[in-house]
Formats: structure tokens, sequence, C-alpha cells
DNA sequence: CGCCTACCTACCCGATCGGGCAGGTAGGAA
DNA sequence: TTCCTACCTGCCCGATCGGGTAGGTAGGCG
């Protein structure tokens, strides 16, 4: 690592410049936050990217200390940032990961620590509340906001193994059922029969703790499933 | 309108400056735009708010010429945004509503227009498209950005009348069904008979032009109306 | 080899839904 | 007054759902 470190006159070791990247699909909100940031003299922008390619692309480049960046990367998905996550935790080791999102979503915290986050921290927090997070990211060490934290604290101990992931093949059941087609129709569009279906459905209900498909696809919804 | 008008030496007459309200649930975006936004020596920012009532509050304080509101104000609520530019828009004629959002959604724009909006952003244009629909409203003008535009034409000839709004008690009964509850436990839910109930879903059906509950809930959903 | 997961299928049966029918009231606008 | 909107109700009937039961196959893991 040739992290530049500044020395003051007192001879004590000042905080070393935090190089950081951006990735976040709102220009407005990477603009934003690039001037709010570089007002703190500690902290740079060396890198900027709208979407997971150009994110990867960019971090790949500047190997930055830092990736700030959103869990939404997009209109259609709302939770791509993982992917990237994971990407590059696993192309750069040791890379500081801190998610900085909309949603606060107890499912999504526990998924962005396992795909390698340091940090998570949502939107409506204080500027100086980011900052600070970002430091103890860029120090090694791990920052949550307050209510994140409580999150991971809940996926963690309140249920051992809450999260029921859905099988791929129930994930595209539920995103038929959302359309409205019946049990039959999903079954023709699935080469499967209806019961087949059916079992399906019943899967799913269970997992999401439902009872009527109505519902399992207001909960898919509203947990960035579909 | 007591706008302070400074002449140049040439006698050309510059633009005033406008004083704007931000009213966004995320601090770090309001940081973000108004670090941004002064960089304008047009442009300055005079109050912010997170909520429908501090932005109410807000504004009738300052009296600022541009509110620019994102239609999002909390978690719960997607578009919480349009009851505060129908208040505004009645209290304080005349005053330059700027929507901000992230979402683009052909609906949302119609409504926030029909709610008072001279102006209607998505948060993914970049900041200088920002700043030219801020001077245009602030100038009495109109301001969309090109997707946005295209959203309002699409509503304006595609669909004459498109825009079947929900009755209160359709929502209510709408907000139930996402809930998984059948027609008759909806139905002593609201004190109504089971029957009652099918016809409200009949009819939310309708408007949403699907076929299924499971569908409608999901299509609610997404529209953010639930 | 058992054991697990993901996936697939069949039959039954009562509850529920979706879409018709035909009506009613209260309140506001033309 | 007549018209419209939002709201409410009853009855009918075939299609669908939800929840059981009781099986099957293919592939991976220890």
């Amino acid at each position: 690592m040739s992290v530049p470190t500044v020395r003051t006159g007192m001879g004590q070791v000042a905080a070393p410049t935090v190089r950081i990247v951006l990735v976040d699909d709102h220009a407005i909100l990477r603009d934003g936050l690039r001037s709010v940031l570089e007002r703190e003299s500690d902290l740079t922008i060396v890198g900027e990217a709208s979407t997971r390619e150009e994110g990867l692309a960019v971090v790949a480049r500047v190997e930055p200390d830092i990736v700030l960046m959103d869990l939404k990367l997009s209109a259609s998905s709302d939770y791509e940032g993982l992917a990237l996550c994971a990407q590059l935790a696993k192309a750069h080791n040791g890379i500081g990961l801190l998610v900085l999102t909309t949603f606060l979503d107890d499912r999504l915290v526990v998924e962005a620590v396992h795909a390698g986050a340091r940090g998570y921290v949502v939107k409506d927090v204080d500027t100086t509340e980011l900052v600070r997070a970002i430091r103890a990211v860029s120090r090694g060490e791990s920052a949550f906001d307050s209510r994140s934290a409580s999150a991971v604290v809940r996926s963690l101990n309140g249920t051992p193994s809450s999260i029921e992931r859905l099988t791929e093949r129930e994930l595209e059941v539920l995103r038929l059922l959302a359309t409205g087609l019946s049990n039959n129709m999903i079954g023709t569009r699935l080469f499967i029969s209806a019961t087949t279906v059916k079992f399906h459905v019943s899967n799913i209900m269970r997992k999401l703790a439902v009872s009527r498909r109505a519902e399992a696809v207001y909960a898919a919804s509203k947990q960035g499933l579909i």
C-alpha cells in the first residue's frame, strides 16, 4: 500500500488521505457527495461510476481505499449492488466496501455483509455520520449507522437462519405470479403441470411467511425479489 | 414579489438571486444539493426540510422562489410529496415547485403537474440539467428532463383519461388485499359485506387494468399506491 | 451407502375468487 | 329535477386456490 502519510509539525501522524470511488446511478447524488466529501481534507474522490460494469472498471483502474456504493444501480433491479459488492471483494482483497443506500432492509444488510461490505449506512443519516463511517472503514473497521446495526443484530440472533432463500425456480414462478397468471397458465408457460406450480407457490408462501399469493407478491415486491 | 434585481455595468439585467428550499427525507442528498447548487452564484438555499410538515412550515417562514422537492418523503409512502405539492401550490400562489425524484412514473409526473408542480426531474440527470430546470422554473416557465417530458406527452395524448384514480375506499381495500386477507375478512375489518369487498376489488382490478388480485397488488406496489 | 436439496407429479376437497346479474342510498353538480 | 359519483347489497355459478395426502427423479455431500 503506497498510502501517503502526512506528518504534522507536532510530530503526530495525521490521517492519511482516503481515496474514494463513488458508485451510484444518480449523477446528482454523486455530484453532491463529491462536493460534500471533498470538504474533508483527508478524503478525496478518485473515481465515479453509475453502473456495475463501470464500477468494476473504475475500481480496477484507480484502486481506491474505499468504494462508497448504492445497492440499487438501475431502475430495474433493487439490489444489483450486492453482486458488485461480491465481485469487488473478490477482485480487490481488503478493499473497503461501504454501502450507502435508501432502504433499510434487514435482509439486505445481511446480504451486503455476506457480499463483503464492511459498512452500511442509510441515506437519511447526517453527513458527519457518513464521514465517520468512511474513516472507520478506511481504517479496516466496520461501520453501521445505528439503525442498520440493530438490523444486523436482529438478523443474527433473532432468527438464526431466518433467511430462507427462494430457489431459482420459485423466483420464476413468483414473477409470473405477480403478472396475475393462474397456476394453470404458469404451468403452461414453464412446461410443468399446474400441480407442480401449486407446489412451488406453497413453498414460496411458506418461505415468505404468508398465506395468500397476493400477499406473497406484495412481500416479494417489498423485498425487491421481483 | 420583492425579488432583488441586479444590473450589470453593461446595462443588461442579470439573473436575480433564486431563493430555494430543499425538501427531501435524505439529509445526505440535501447536503449534497446544497453544496452543488450554492456553487452557482445566482442560486441560494434558504431552507431545508425532511418531512411534509417541516416543508410547509419552512416555506411559510422563508417564502422561497423555488421548492425543490422529492415525492418520497418517508419510507412508508412513495408519493407524500404530491400532497405537499398541492398544499404548497394552494398556500403560496405562483411558487415554483420543482420535483426531483428517483422514479419516473408516467402517472406520478402527471399527478405532480396536477398538484401544481412546474417541473419534474429524475435524479439521474446531470447537475447542469437540474440547474437549468431550476432557473427555468424560477422564471415562471416549466421544466422537464427529456424522459419526463415524454412521459407527459404519453399520458396526455396516448390515453386521454387513462388515470382512473382509486377512491379512498378502494385504497383501503387494496391495502388489506396486500396483506393477504380474503374478501370475507376484509369485509369484517371494514364493517361491510364480502360482496361489497368483491365489488371494490373488481373496480380496483379494472382501474389497474389487471385481472387478478395478486397482479393488482403488484401493480399498486409498483406505482407506490400502497 | 444413506441423507439432503431441488424439482416434479397425482388425487381429493372445502374455501375462495372472478364475473355476471339486478338492485339500493347519499351527496354534489349541471 | 336529473345526472353523476362513491358507496353499498343480494344471488348465481364455474374456475381457481390453498392445504392436505402420497409418491417420484436427479444430483451433491460425507
